[in-house]
Order: C-alpha cells, then sequence, then structure tokens
DNA sequence: TGTACATCAGTGAACGCGCGTTCACTGATGTAC
DNA sequence: TGTACATCAGTGAACGCGCGTTCACTGATGTAC
C-alpha cells in the first residue's frame, strides 16, 4: 500500500472533526465539500471514498460533534463537588467562552433551527444525543439532589447561547449568557456556595 | 399604467409576507427567488423592481416577521388580566401551535443561529426587535408585579420552541414545551391561577 | 375624437458561478513468482 | 534478487444543476396634441 495501514481512518476521522468544527461555525451549507478537503490538503475527489454524501458527513460529524460536548460536559461534572454539579455544567455551558466558539460548542445551540429542516435519519440521531444530554443534565441534577427537568435546564442553556450570538455589541452578547446564568442559579436553591 | 395605482406597493408587500412566512419554515437558503415569486403567480425577472438583492429582502422579511409576532403578543397581553400577562405570554409562545408553524412564529425561534451568522446589517436589525421583544416581556412582567430578566426568560421560551421541534416523535416534541411551561410556571409564585 | 408616444410592471432567455458528485487516471507500494 | 502485476488513496477535469442576477423586450395603459 501506498499510505501506512489506519491512514485511510486517520484520514476520515480528520474529515469528520473538521467538519463538525466547520459546519458548527458556519453553518452546513455554507461549508463546501471543496474547501473541506483543501483544508485538510487534499482535493475534493476523494472525499467519495470516504462518504457517501455530504448528508452522510453532516450526520457522522453532528453525531461527533455532540460526543464531543458530552465528552466535556462529563468531565465538569465529574471535577464537581457534589451539590455544585449542576451550577458547574450551567456555568460551562452557558458562558462566554462558549458563546464566542461554535466551533468546539453545543451542536444544537450552533445548529438547532437547520437541524429540525433536514432529514428524518439527521433528526432522528441528533434526538438520540439530545436524550443522552438530557440524562447527563438530570444526573446532575439528582447527584446535587435536585429535581429538574432536563428538558426545560437544556432549552434555557441553549436559547441562552444561541440569542447571545445575535448581537453585535458586548454589551448584549453578555446580557443573554449573565441574566440566564444568574436565573438558573435561583432555580438551584439548595447549592453550597452563593452565585 | 398598466396597473391600478399602488399595485406596485401590494405586490412587494406580498413579496415581503410570502418570504417571511417561507424563510422561516424552509430557512433562507432553501426558498428560491423564482420559487419565491412564481407562489405569487409572477416571474422571477420582476424581483430585482422590488428589492435590490435577496439579502435585502431577507431583512425586510426578517422586520416584517418579528413585528407580526410583536403584534400578536401585545393582543395577548392586552387582553389578559393583570397578573396573568406574562404567564399567557409564555403559555402564547411555548405551545404546541407555535412549534407546529414556525411560518408564524417567533423569527429567533425559526432562523436564530441562521441569523448570528448572517451580515451585520440583518444582525442589527434583528437585534433592534430582539431588544422590543425583551421590552415586551418585561413590561408584562412588572404589570403583572414580577421582576424578571426580559433576556433570560426569552431564551428560555425560545430554546423550547427551537428544540421542541428537532424530535420526530410527538412525545419528545410535547416534552420541550410541557416542561419549560411548567419551569416558567414555577418562576412566576405570584400568579393568580395555579398552572 | 383619434393617433402617436411615453411609461413601467412584468416577462423570460441568458449569464456566471459554485456546488455536489462522478470517473478515468496516477503513482507509490506490497505481492507473486 | 529481480521483474510484472494488483492494489488503492488520492487527483483533477468534467458533469449537471440550481441559484442570484441582468437585461432587452412586451404590451396594456395614460397622456399629448
Amino acid at each position: 500500500m501506498k499510505y501506512p495501514s489506519g491512514h485511510k481512518e486517520k484520514i476520515r476521522e480528520r474529515i469528520v472533526k473538521a467538519a463538525a468544527r466547520r459546519f458548527r461555525k458556519e453553518g452546513i451549507e455554507a461549508v463546501g465539500i471543496a474547501a473541506l478537503m483543501q483544508a485538510l490538503g487534499l482535493t475534493h475527489g476523494g472525499f467519495y471514498a470516504h462518504f457517501k454524501s455530504k448528508d452522510a458527513l453532516a450526520a457522522e460529524a453532528s453525531s461527533h460533534a455532540f460526543d464531543e460536548t458530552m465528552a466535556q460536559l462529563r468531565d465538569i461534572i465529574s471535577a464537581a463537588p457534589p451539590g455544585e454539579r449542576l451550577r458547574r455544567l450551567a456555568a460551562s455551558y452557558v458562558s462566554a467562552y462558549h458563546r464566542d466558539h461554535p466551533e468546539s460548542g453545543c451542536l444544537a445551540a450552533a445548529l438547532g433551527d437547520d437541524i429540525a429542516r433536514q432529514s428524518p435519519q439527521l433528526r432522528r440521531a441528533v434526538t438520540q444525543k439530545l436524550d443522552a444530554l438530557i440524562a447527563l443534565i438530570e444526573e446532575a441534577a439528582s447527584a446535587d439532589g435536585l429535581a429538574v427537568s432536563g428538558h426545560a435546564f437544556l432549552a434555557q442553556m441553549m436559547g441562552a447561547v444561541t440569542l447571545s450570538r445575535i448581537p453585535l455589541d458586548q454589551e448584549r452578547r453578555d446580557r443573554f449568557i449573565d441574566d440566564t446564568l444568574a436565573a438558573l442559579a435561583k432555580s438551584l436553591p439548595r447549592s453550597v456556595t452563593a452565585a
């Protein structure tokens, strides 16, 4: 073989990772196959040796993006003392960093309404990932001795991040983050440290 | 003139209205000028007698969509007894009807993350409209004797509707709506009637 | 009253462009004998 | 050890397609005289 064994798998993984970042940052339609491959030092023709179509890549990239977010949040939760888990999770999600870095952030916040318009297959895949994220939120809550709806909690976090990305001025961008974090803190009455 | 006076203005308005609906339902990129004009019984060439570009139409359609939503919510608030205003607003926004009819619903819920990637001009225009919507929420709250953050309140409402549009199954779609409405009700302690 | 002309909303062919996708080909390597 | 061949990841020209946009034209009407 021209390339070391496992080479093709590595390239495939690099495509998925790059797509997961750029789709979240620029939107799925805005990222062309040619541009994506070129950024990896490859040409567009080779793409179809890895994926059936751009749609197939979108599905894989979406899953990858979500898994990444889940892993990050799991780390946050593990590192947090009991009673602080949900608050730390919220502070991580509803943050200026997350707002300013959609490429490494939550897929739902970056492409939520786009996904609602995608194929049933993609929506089904994302729905499964959402289930897992909601379960993670509820686990963190119950570890803290709190009973919250994961659906409602995620809705507020995700809405805040999406809205905070619309204004151009820093003040308004911060308001969505700060106010939402404060509102969430109020709904977690038993936390150990003050907000 | 071939057409009655005011004809051109009427056509222009019909284009804006149709675009406002279809952009929210299908996404801005998915709606072509030719398809839009054809649906109104016209041909695509005439479009440019009304608008400088598709972007210009997107800006007008976005404003129109937001104004429509604002008017609806204002009606809801006006019709509600004091103490019930914010709750009625939330029940109207966070509803199965809104979820199932993006074409007549809130622009932020339908195209929020798309807008964050649009031109500064469009983002500025939408930001102004968001300000008005947030002000409306806070007015309703203070009329009810409540102090809530309009930013946080809108974030939760908007996130719930966007997320509820992702799953294919009715149960999950309902969960986002029902749980969020319940969570919002809990944060409005002084309301007159029970949730 | 009738004729010639200006107006202007709308028409539809045509344009350039970028996209996703296909496919014959390349060329470095491992393998067979 | 050396030669012929198979493999296969990647190449890049080419394809069809739909899009936003342009523009010369149409044709019904109001206006001028």
